[in-house]
DNA sequence: CTTGACCTTCAAGCCGACTTGAAGGTGTTC
DNA sequence: GAACACCTTCAAGTCGGCTTGAAGGTCAAG
């Protein structure tokens, strides 16, 4: 008979619609802290953590890395007022995610821009050698990155 | 002496601004063909690799995978016309960055107003637990996926 | 004839966020 | 007491797109 509230590692999961490696995982770099066991050494949760599994959904599907999102927990968790460093945080967050939004709009003009031209042409268009649409792009479309990788790691290396 | 427009890798390197390791790596995939080489063992290129090359930074700045442009160049070698494929393609792209843009922008305006809130109550805030910005969001954030990773995969496993 | 810049190959490492697998312990039910 | 679902740990694999390193060959200049 399992005491009221605590769940295990699979009832988390299932509460959280996240699987059971993952939860493992984010306890084992951190994120989550690591578990009470019952006697047989089952890791032993509370409402509480599916709700934190729930934020660190919420947070990860906007765009939050796992290093981000482990920061404010680590901040909320220290109890006293992580709250002016959590918010700094997040302004910080803020003008990362505009800068983004700012690089991907102007991927997104160029692409749009190359892709109007394409359907004009598209009547006779004879492809040999290198597709044309790609290669008569602007010189510049180089110089626009389209790389979601990127701008996790600019966001990060800050 | 160097025979007319006989470029060495590093030669190549430098007017594609692509890393010599870059160009061995490509080849390595079978995305640029394998380069004939001098009796020293040198790879030699010609000024079509270079236009390939920048053909490939320019694909890949338009958001299309390795994959993707080999198999647009694969194509193109082919004799066939691969135009309409990379139209659909640039249209799939444009779609898919129309919709991260998207929720990238609906949680910008969800970050400012729980921002805007922090700031005001600044003073009174107790941070026992997770942290209001984490409890506050709203549920469904957590249903829009925003994850680079994901498109590209859809975009690889179409 | 040596220096040094270039080239060669193959192997392994890196990033983030997991996932998978092996080998074994636990706990409930028939 | 056996079946079976669940739990445990640790190690290694996955994905894309490179980058880095080691160990060695080539070649023009001084």
């Amino acid at each position: 008979m399992r005491s009221m509230g605590a769940l295990l590692i699979g009832d988390l999961a299932e509460r959280a619609r996240v699987p059971t490696a993952t939860i493992r995982y984010y306890e084992s770099i951190g994120l989550l802290k690591r578990a009470s066991r019952a006697s047989s050494g089952y890791r032993r949760y509370s409402e509480q953590t599916v709700e934190e599994l729930r934020f660190i959904k919420k947070a990860q599907a906007l765009g939050f890395s796992l290093d981000e999102v482990a920061e404010i927990l680590q901040l909320s968790r220290a109890g006293k007022k992580p709250c002016a460093q959590v918010l700094s945080l997040g302004h910080e967050h803020l003008a990362a995610v505009d800068e983004r939004i700012r690089q991907l709009q102007a991927f997104r003009n160029q692409l749009a821009s190359e892709l109007a031209k394409w359907d004009q042409q598209q009547a006779g268009v004879t492809c040999d050698g290198l597709c044309q649409f790609i290669a008569d792009a602007e010189p510049s479309v180089s110089d626009v990155k389209f790389s979601p990788e990127t701008a996790r790691r600019r966001a990060r290396s800050r």
